[in-house]
DNA sequence: TAAATTAATAGCGACTCGCTACTATTAACA
DNA sequence: TGTTAATAGTAGCGAGTCGCTATTAATTTA
């Protein structure tokens, strides 16, 4: 690829997440809140915890501590203790959070009105773009149970042969942050 | 397009806004401030104000004012106060916020390492995207000289119909916060 | 000339970020 | 088995962003 298009890959990324992000400061969390909110919501039982978070969000566990803290204080999310961990605790989003949630944003109007060729260019390169970076940083791809090379179908749910747990068939939809891309 | 397609554009869109930012957080700028870097070294004299800056990365001026003063502490903008409107000024970047900006990053390569269809799918995907999103927030495009309906070529340089100044072969190439795209 | 507008900035409270330090708790191994 | 070592979560520091509300100074507009 010509170096000039490279850059202006990097530039409109850089632009599109600056206007993204001043998007999600209007509003009553701001954007790593929203992010760490979105992601629990998303994200399977296993996957829950503080480090999970960060490590999703590539941030530090400091940060991410006090993030859910304070989506906690907004009555977003509710901490749970682990009975088999007395050291980790795993948070799940609570009514509130997820009817914050369902509000759509000017982004997800401007995506939609995307017609079939921009759109599924968009939506291969930003795989493509997403998926090398983690590699390259070697970072988990937190995917969803159902692609991963773990998982086995089981009725309308299936199995972990990783972690031995049964899945409901809603919790293959779910983000695992012990994901492995099937072959 | 499906709406499950939007959720996965935008969760993409968001988690490389977060790698794109955990890499900008390692070194001696934060991401505000090597955007606005980024931005002066690109910008033609008529837009490298605070509020131009703050314009173009959707930020206040407040912000923008601070991050600017951060910079030039660190000796990689100067300060040069203008000399027809006593109120403005107007910064540029040194030889030292220059050489940084040659940096290259590990995005960079990411990007690089895109084959013909991801690269030019994602290209335009995002192009339109940004452009889609300015235009619905009403915010100016910032586009370059060369490109601008206010343009007019003459020798290797140009002509701006809107200030009546000349350019030089360079500044056809950079970013006017006057920019009006040409039909 | 008075009133509105614009450019830049200061300061407040909430917050993120990298960092180091610290407390529990659990795992490893010699 | 007992002593490291690793892991999970957190607190607190300093720098800085963010939205906000003034404030000052200069420039337009009426």
């Amino acid at each position: 690829m010509a170096a000039k298009d490279q850059q202006r890959i990097k530039a409109l990324i850089e632009r599109l997440g600056r206007l993204v992000a001043a998007e999600e400061w209007t509003g009553d969390l701001n954007p790593t809140q929203w992010t760490a909110l979105s992601y629990l919501a998303q994200a399977n039982r296993f996957s829950r915890a503080p480090s999970q978070v960060a490590d999703f969000m590539s941030a530090t566990r400091g940060t991410i501590s006090q993030t859910l803290k304070a989506l906690a204080r907004k009555g977003l999310i509710s901490e749970i203790s682990s009975e088999t961990d007395k050291r980790s605790i795993s948070y799940s989003v609570t009514a509130a959070g997820r009817s914050l949630l369902n509000r759509t944003s000017e982004l997800d109007g401007v995506i939609a009105s995307l017609d079939g060729e921009p759109a599924s260019g968009l939506h291969l390169g930003l795989e493509t773009l997403v998926r090398n970076t983690l590699r390259q940083r070697g970072l988990r791809p937190f995917g969803v149970c159902k692609s991963c090379a773990h998982f086995q179908k089981k009725g309308g749910g299936g199995h972990c042969a990783l972690l031995g747990e049964t899945l409901t068939p809603r919790e293959t939809d779910q983000i695992c942050h012990e994901h492995v891309e099937a072959a």
